[in-house]
DNA sequence: CGCAATATTTTGTGATCAAAAAATCTTTAA
DNA sequence: TTAAAGATTTTTTGATCACAAAATATTGCG
């Protein structure tokens, strides 16, 4: 009989290393509205609120740094970047030129068991918009979108996009908690049918569509201040 | 009399950090040819090299890795990414829809005197052209795209080229190196024409036909393997 | 010779600490 | 009271080390 190499906590869940863990945990943060736009961050706070030594936090820092999820100023202070018209509208031009080709480049993998699994995520967001649940539907909304761009098999172009909704991340839920989500309605649907009917450029203009409207709803906010 | 403090050698060189001078050093032998497709990079061996503890080289590599300039396998070793079709036809979309539009945006931020620096710079290029001098046409050609690149004030989206820029320097540098320059011909005149005009399509045609050039000599090689 | 088992070396990871830089607080003088 | 000067604290940066994991080299056996 052989001896089974015991699985350590690390393998059961998946965490190899502890920066890496630190990563996806301050990703999350970011992404669905645990940090807004111009909080400070400190390798010793974070460091000490996680229980781990400053250098895990450091590379987790530095990574999420390099994506432009963060930001380091001059005096070497690391901070959530505010939104300004500038970036708002470069995020905005930047996802209407990536986003439609990626979702068209997914297209041919999605099979129709996929797309029935976006028309439930489709439904939780739904769900969400009626709770008011800001946290809900910008998870919702990031696992619809991811759903169909992981699968157009392009890892480049889906780091180009990670990068961006990092970016808006913060202001978005921001936005979002200021205004609520009562004016939202869902543009997901449009998108659902156009893959359903494999017809490229309702996909293309259904995509558009979507961006358009969660970046316009930001787009009165940075404007009105 | 005040007392003024006399800068440091860190100062005056602009460097003010040393991963930050890793970093850069690092970036230039990516794109311009001193780090091949393959090669295998240690935490251990850059440091000895660049004479520096591990530390700041550990700082360094991550960015990079981050950049999608380096890449780490699962065994967590690291090594310049290798070009794949995939890869290649993913980069060459990437930069055609972002590229026009940054040099668009930059149009009106370029006066008169910095198109004659653009046509000096072409002046170099075709020098190195005639010379065969490989390593001196890639940083023309990158000088000359990013000095358009930036004019366009777009960070967000120059972040986005600089990485494709990043992935495909190593391999650029192969083709080059194989194949020689002989068979390139300048296309950046059509550019400065452009831009001397201020004709928005033109120009658009003209980096379009740049990128078609260049990705086009590459992909000959990625085809035949 | 071929191949598996074992030992050695190499390498990334995480912790700790000293030094430098920046920010904050405190003091002092007009 | 206010603002400049000085002192204190906080924070990043870089070096060093122990440890674990992976790769490589060595040994031993058929």
């Amino acid at each position: 009989m052989t001896i089974e190499k015991t699985p350590t906590a690390k393998e059961k869940l998946n965490l190899p290393t502890v920066h890496e863990r630190i990563y996806q945990n301050l990703k999350e943060r970011i992404l669905f509205g645990g940090f807004l736009p111009g909080k400070a961050v400190t390798l010793r706070g974070l460091a000490e609120d996680l229980d781990v030594s400053a250098m895990p936090v450091r590379e987790a820092v530095r990574r999420l740094i390099a994506e432009k999820a963060l930001e380091m100023h001059g005096n070497r202070r690391v901070s959530v970047p505010l939104m300004t018209q500038e970036s708002y509208e470069e995020l905005s031009l930047s996802r209407r030129l990536l986003e439609p080709e990626l979702a068209v480049r997914a297209m041919k993998n999605l099979e129709k068991r996929d797309i029935e699994e976006l028309a439930r995520i489709d439904g939780l967001i739904d769900n969400a918009l009626l709770n008011g649940d800001v946290e809900g539907y910008m998870r919702g909304n990031h696992q619809f979108h991811f759903f169909i761009y992981s699968a157009a098999k392009s890892p480049i172009m889906l780091g180009l996009v990670e990068s961006l909704w990092l970016q808006f991340g913060p202001f978005m839920r921001l936005v979002y908690g200021r205004y609520g989500t009562a004016n939202l309605e869902d543009q997901h649907r449009q998108a659902i049918d156009a893959l359903r009917a494999r017809d490229e450029q309702a996909l293309r203009a259904a995509i558009l569509a979507d961006i358009g409207q969660g970046m316009h709803f930001m787009s009165d906010a940075v404007h009105t201040r």
